[in-house]
DNA sequence: GAGGGCTTCGGAAACATTTCGGAAACATAT
DNA sequence: ATATGTTTCCGAAATGTTTCCGAAGCCCTC
């Protein structure tokens, strides 16, 4: 008989060796009751085992699980900020698969700071999650190396890599450049400027390099907010059209930057899409509402998260946690953006009036 | 010597026992480096110990810290959809203040599906979360009691409770609803229509109690939606704007709502504010748009998060985690809803032009 | 009528921490 | 000198699982 000190006196959630003893079998088996599905159990333990965990209420602890396993089932999620509205959808795209493969979700919001990025990173690996999804554009690349290098699987989604760590998934933004900008000129507008976010962003240099394909340097200026936060992009978008030489096509670099120019215009009183045509980028939902009415690319946040999420499953899959040697080299996906016309670009009536 | 069977033949992660031997101290001393701050410890082995996790690039493993402590320093946050603006506005105000407190985050999405809410209850309460969020209208109080019962700290935000099982804090929806309609009356409007989702939502039923506190049912009649999905209050505006007596003003439950008032409004000629007065409810990011231009109340999303997630680390603190005894009874909290004055009402000639 | 394959189960080590209860070392008071 | 306390550390039990390996029972087959 030992000592049996117990540390935690009057706690005491029921276990797994409470169902076993009172299944009247050894707790091993009830450990693969509870896991494998497929294991040879006759059917009347499991009948027992059964109404065991029902009869205790038992609900096996997570924590002792990953730690025996090495396996957590949670995969982090990493976005630039929660209440930018683009990151949920992909969010949602993510948790539309991860959780029927019966993961569970880590979110962390890494707001512009460099101290959080460094948290989150942290937290991502003291949490031992079996995968993260990288959603945002903030985070540098040696955040994600460093979670590579904990050998953890991770991909990247929507944004683009300097040198291909990791599974990427992204849009092909110089086409949805290159989309906006031909809708445009289509349309008979010879200039069009380029309103955009800072341009380490790759995302938005390479909508810029589209845009370019289209407007040279001569016929499209551009015109960069300090960022792309609601405030600043309506700061710049009122300079552009307080500038000398109003533009008559407007090419912004994601809706917010749109809408940021919507508000200038409003303020100044100048009218989209009668004084100036207006494309946006991402097909966030204020875009739809008819007061709104924005013609822009839809960079497909949803279905990016989406595929994030399986090609991480998969990856899970093969290297479950641990790095067992060689992995498999990184993955690069990428989707089409669609251009979707409503009113703000002035070529259906359906303006925004 | 034991046998010393290795069931990770290849994996194998730096423990704090590697930490402990480098650093020539035992693993206990390491511990407490970890976690206490104030415990007594010398400066050379605090300085051996932090040269050897530094060297290691040490770690330490949250699950076997979880297991051990029992304490997972996560907190659950469950959500009707996070596609729906209103609730990652409510996220960011508890990871505001959740994350210096050292908590992680773990999203629950319950998309209406029964099963999903169970499904979300069960991972919340096997992973041991220090704490809990409910944030969805559409989760039953059921649910709630699963976690209570489970010992799990819970905090409902932004729904009220049948019976108070656990600490809530909502904004006060009665006033919200008579100061929209107290808005509309005052400029005029002797009959107005309130349009709303399903009633089973309690906030939904206060909004319309303070509502009709200013229009009796005679002069405020009701129109309900089939969800508050934007589809389904799309459709339903559609049929009331197509009634008989189309309705001069009207107040929207939710901003969902009075967007979907808006657009069925805009494929059906009629326009807001000229010909129909429009206060919503919520105020998320949309309605400052120019184009929307919605007044509406504000319901503090935001705000809520934060005191929601404030009241949970408190009593965390008070109550760790298991249940040690009586809890302190629940509170509750309510906050002030402002109504946020722009065009859709008429009332200022900032219209939707 | 012993060997060989399934099927079904259990013992015990392993997973990486925390924390309890001392213990050694040293200083201070009696 | 001996008691008394402080400071600094360590040994070992405990946390709740999974999984390796073996063993017992059973049914066939030579």
């Amino acid at each position: 008989m030992m000592a049996m000190v117990n540390r935690f006196p009057e706690a005491r959630r029921t276990t797994i060796n409470d169902v076993a003893s009172l299944a009247g079998v050894s707790k091993a088996t009830v450990s693969k009751f509870l896991s494998a599905t497929d294991y040879y159990m006759s059917q009347e333990t499991r009948a027992k085992i059964e109404r065991a965990i029902e009869e205790l209420n038992y609900h096996p602890n997570a924590l002792a699980q990953g730690l025996s396993s090495r396996r957590s089932y949670a995969i982090g999620v990493v976005v630039a900020s929660i209440t930018n509205p683009f990151y949920p959808e992909l969010v949602a795209g993510v948790e539309e698969v991860i959780d029927p493969a019966g993961y569970t979700l880590l979110l962390g919001a890494i707001a512009e700071s460099k101290a959080k990025e460094a948290a989150v990173v942290r937290t991502m690996i003291q949490r031992r999650v079996d995968g993260a999804i990288i959603a945002s554009a903030t985070m540098r690349d040696g955040g994600v190396q460093q979670l590579v290098k904990a050998g953890i699987n991770v991909v990247v989604a929507s944004r683009e890599l300097a040198k291909p760590v990791a599974d990427t998934v992204v849009i092909d933004n110089r086409m949805g450049g290159r989309l906006a900008a031909e809708h445009l000129r289509q349309h008979g507008f010879e200039q069009a400027v380029y309103l955009t976010g800072p341009l380490d962003v790759l995302a938005f240099r390479h909508r810029l390099e589209g845009f370019r394909s289209v407007y040279g340097e001569a016929d499209g200026p551009l015109h960069i907010a300090r960022s792309s936060e609601l405030s600043d992009a309506t700061e710049a978008a009122a300079s552009l059209l307080a500038g000398l030489r109003r533009p008559a096509a407007v090419f912004a670099a994601s809706d917010t930057l749109a809408v940021g120019l919507m508000t200038a215009a409003h303020s100044l009183g100048v009218s989209v899409p009668e004084d100036i045509a207006l494309i946006g980028f991402d097909n966030v939902w204020v875009g739809q509402v008819p007061g709104v009415s924005l013609t822009t690319v839809d960079s497909k946040a949803r279905q990016v998260g989406a595929v994030a999420a399986g090609i991480l499953a998969e990856r899970i899959g093969r290297h479950p946690s641990g790095s067992p040697g060689g992995r498999t080299p990184p993955e690069r996906r990428v989707l089409a953006p669609e251009l979707v016309v409503r009113g703000s670009c002035g070529c259906r009536r359906t303006a925004t009036t």
